[in-house]
DNA sequence: AACTACGGTTTGGTATACCAGATTTAATAT
DNA sequence: ATATTAAATCTGGTATACCAAACCGTAGTT
């Protein structure tokens, strides 16, 4: 029934592409938290199976982002300004627990390889290209990750950044804080370079966010608009 | 076909029924790593249909006890001392920060109540029962949770301690570690009333295991078989 | 004898049908 | 008119059937 949209051979899991996409609806928006969530609604929608779809809210559910409830259609959760900043502290909980492994356990190729990227920023921050400092942010705290040596420490961080990827990037585009960002990670890597975990801790912890400035600036966003 | 086992009506849903079953023969070794999880046979095997084992393959897949390939049966990992205690020193990390939050947000009655739970302990640890030492001691870390003020960073936790729980048993069994355990509590305790952080981070950090410790006792188990 | 190509088998991905718990609505009794 | 309960319906949980990709074995060619 409901013809397939591409010969159903797209090579990945269509649940995948499904929770991906409603993701984005509820990141834009478009689904407003407290929505409910009606599997064989959603099916139709998409001309999908409901099997799909359960895959894709399964999925979400483990984000957090909609809320499971056995027997009834499953929520949407309300992504306050909160939540979203306690998802924040989370990540510079675990991040500065990773650069402080990362500093007692990193030999000095790893750290050099840290300080190459960190180098190459400074041109990027000069010239102002956005994406390039994504790209190179996104690498040093993953040379981190690896310095940490502890995969499950690496898997953990790299899925909650994943999950927070969307709002980061909105924050940092209006905060504009690339230059400042960039002189963070200059602290950062002074710290392990000098092997003191606890500084280089420190100094994640707050390069993450101070969690108080940050539901400060989006409540004035909530309400600005 | 064959028999429901259970009127279907068992209030709660099987593929979490499914999925501890499962789990706890990979943890005591009758699935062995590098198995393989064929959907058709376990359906049989437990005598439910593919649907509700699928289901119980994904939050294996979620809690990395298994590896979901695409288009393959899924795998048994291999869950070598290293990686418990990978896992374990994850859970150090973000027990020792939420105790950190805890101490700095904690109020007088939270203290209190915290209090209580650890001198109520005490009688149970004169009288050996293991059981309401479990209940306690869970009881306690759930507290300082509590007292985070952080409901990701307690869902997270709540999560990673579920899935730990089985070797943690297992291993304050072995080393018969109440009473230790109940003396290093009195110290993130006191640590907490004196509303120092840093040293109930760190306590809370050697609390929950020293991970190098760890991987040497469960080496020598592994060998010892 | 070794390599390739083809076909059958295995197994995960998807669709559909049915069942039971939950909610809502309507009817009946007080 | 209100409250209580029963029937209809909505919706998630489970079972089954079908499809296509990956794997394996065999046969045919060089």
């Amino acid at each position: 029934m409901t013809a397939r949209r591409k010969t159903v051979s797209d090579d990945k899991p269509l649940a995948e592409g499904l929770a991906r996409q409603l993701e984005q609806e509820i990141i834009d928006g478009v689904i407003r938290p407290g929505d409910e969530l009606d599997e064989r609604r959603l099916a139709e929608r998409f001309g999908v199976s409901r099997t799909p779809i359960r895959e894709a809210l399964r999925r979400l559910g483990v984000e957090r982002l909609i809320e499971l409830r056995p027997r009834r259609s499953a929520i949407v959760r309300s992504l306050t300004a909160q939540n979203l900043a306690q998802m924040f502290e989370v990540l510079s909980g675990l991040e500065s627990f990773a650069v402080e492994c990362a500093a007692r356990r990193m030999n000095q190729q790893q750290i050099e390889q840290l300080r190459s990227i960190h180098e190459e920023t400074a041109a990027i921050v000069d010239a102002g290209d956005r994406n390039g400092f994504d790209r190179l942010n996104f690498q040093f705290h993953q040379a981190i990750y690896r310095g940490a040596g502890n995969p499950y420490l690496m898997e953990q961080l790299e899925g909650l950044r994943t999950k927070l990827a969307p709002y980061r990037r909105w924050l940092l585009r209006r905060l504009d804080r690339m230059r400042q960002s960039h002189n963070e990670h200059a602290m950062i890597l002074e710290a392990i370079e000098a092997g003191e975990g606890a500084r280089a801790a420190t100094e994640m912890r707050r390069h993450i966010c101070d969690p108080d400035r940050l539901v400060d600036f989006m409540m004035m966003e909530q309400t600005e608009r």
